[in-house]
DNA sequence: CTGTTAGCGCGTTCAC
DNA sequence: GTGAACGCGCTAACAG
């Protein structure tokens, strides 16, 4: 590959001529400038992004971190923050924690050792995490839905708690009096704080959480699968169920339609994040959608302040999830 | 951040043993060994791996271009991506040429500025893409799924013809003879092949191919969606239809279940790329499975012994996809 | 308007 | 067993 000495030299100029017409840096006459273009588009010439970046002590480049990139909710967040950091003069690292701590802590220093100049850290679930970011410093992160205890980030986050009272709040509007939360782990943050929605409304309704009614499953399709099987087997089965991920309720309304219940008519099932397969699932699901995009968005930006030097105090960016009517809830009876 | 050079100081030894303990290129004494790694704890010391590519002419980085990764297809094929590369020692650089062959050329460009040591192309569905290519040289370049005419690169795939074939033949063997094909864009190769596959089964079968048995609709859901609508409409529905991909499978399912029609008792239904959500549609849907984990494996494999000098001719790796059989299909009848 | 030069942080050859 | 010194490709002072 050729380099900017090569293209000096075959355009009879200095280095130094050459990297100003690369950049605009500084006048340089028509004559050489065309001259020099020619040589460059004669020879392939490509400059050096780590040439550069050795010499600006910047890499444009931007880590992302999240625990499983197939999944549709991760996926989809990817996609807008690749984009708005593409606009934005920046590129992505890709990296998958998912496969354990080590594989996280590899990436950690992977990254740190690539010099990226920002790190986005999408909720993981797992908590195995803490200490590996602790000690870090010299980067600075943004933080996606979850904050990691001691680690000082700015944070973007949609209240999960409010979009899981939402939700709630809704089946109970449609009359609904027996209903059912099917959650992930205990152990996941994400699931705990969207429990503690659905437990408000309840309380707020004056209704009962009675045992069993809020089921911990994998945080899969399977494990919706799973527990609507369960829920299902019931002498008593809920009129409605709160499910805390779009990929656990499809698993869910799988579920029903093979037990023979129907949804809405027999059971609600309102759903949680609004990924791409909600709006087709059978029935379409009525979900709550948090602001992907614009979180990317405002994460990326947040990110990006921070790497020009924003000193200010750490930013919390609180966003509003709502809810999307669609066909999977209706009034009870 | 710290570098070898203040390490060296700090430790009164100098950088070129630095570097040796760091590299294990060379004894070092051990006690000379232990002061140095102490020093480097000390001072978080992090290897800069920008001024070790400048040095040694390679970034272990692998550039991965797909038409767009919220795609839960893509979102799979990257995940496997990402998993095989960093199993070998690479990171990968995520790059959405959806958004237009302006996009796209910017990030070629840009790959190729970040002296990315290989780059996955993963089959755009539009041809835009063609010349921007073809020009470049510099950098070994693996192909999924489609070829692009004129760039001489590796090929992975998983022969999207038989795949379809596959299909078609199971619908044909159910005793369907009324089948429809629901399809992409018709100037999306993938979709033609796919195509392709279905107009052979049918033909060998000796079963007519009526005007209007191939729809051409977006590669979405919605498109998916908006060709069963019409289909159900229809006077004469076919009692099966073969739609080129899950996402649009789902959104047909959503349609059958909205008029009505039950599937697979009414109506069969087969997909294809076997992406999660297909396991959990209502019904879990019947479909054809390319080898995803297999065809990402194999494609980072090919890459990284091009990148490590290999002159052998190039190769065209054809995997088979299977069909897996769930709830969408049923006799007719 | 243009050229010379000193690093950026590291690996590596050569000398001790 | 250890150190000095050069160069990877580029930018930015500094000269002219």
């Amino acid at each position: 590959m050729a380099t900017m000495k090569q293209v000096a030299e075959r355009a009879g100029v200095s280095i130094s001529t050459v990297s100003h017409v690369i950049n605009n840096t500084r006048v340089v006459s028509d004559d050489v400038r065309r001259r020099v273009l020619g040589i460059i588009d004669e020879m392939r010439y490509v400059p050096s992004a780590v040439a550069r970046s050795l010499k600006n002590d910047k890499t444009n480049t931007i880590g992302v971190l999240v625990p499983n990139s197939s999944n549709p909710y991760f996926a989809e967040m990817i996609r807008w923050i690749e984009d708005t950091a593409f606009e934005l003069g920046y590129h992505i690292i890709l990296c998958n924690a998912h496969g354990g701590a080590q594989k996280q802590t590899a990436y950690l220093r992977l990254l740190m050792e690539k010099r990226i100049d920002g790190l986005v850290l999408v909720a993981s679930g797992a908590d195995d995490d803490q200490e590996l970011l602790l000690r870090n410093e010299s980067v600075p992160i943004v933080q996606l839905e979850r904050a990691l205890p001691g680690l000082d980030a700015d944070l973007v986050l949609a209240g999960q708690e409010e979009g899981a009272y939402l939700a709630t709040r809704h089946l109970i509007e449609l009359g609904h009096r027996a209903i059912a939360c099917v959650s992930g782990p205990v152990d996941l943050p994400r699931s705990r704080e969207r429990v503690g929605g659905f437990m408000r409304a309840m309380q707020e309704a004056g209704l009962e959480v009675n045992d069993g009614a809020v089921l911990h499953v994998e945080f899969t399709s399977a494990g919706g699968h799973a527990a609507f099987g369960s829920l299902l087997a019931r002498p008593q089965r809920p009129s409605a169920v709160f499910v805390t991920s779009d990929l656990m309720a499809i698993g869910g309304l799988c579920a029903a339609s093979g037990a023979g219940v129907r949804v809405p008519e027999q059971m609600s099932v309102v759903g949680y994040d609004d990924i791409g397969a909600a709006s087709f699932a059978t029935p379409p699901l009525t979900t709550i959608a948090p602001p992907k995009r614009e979180m990317a968005r405002q994460a990326i930006i947040q990110l990006i302040a921070r790497i020009r030097g924003g000193h200010e105090p750490l930013r919390n960016i609180a966003l509003a999830s709502s809810l999307v009517l669609r066909s999977s809830t209706a009034p009870l009876h």
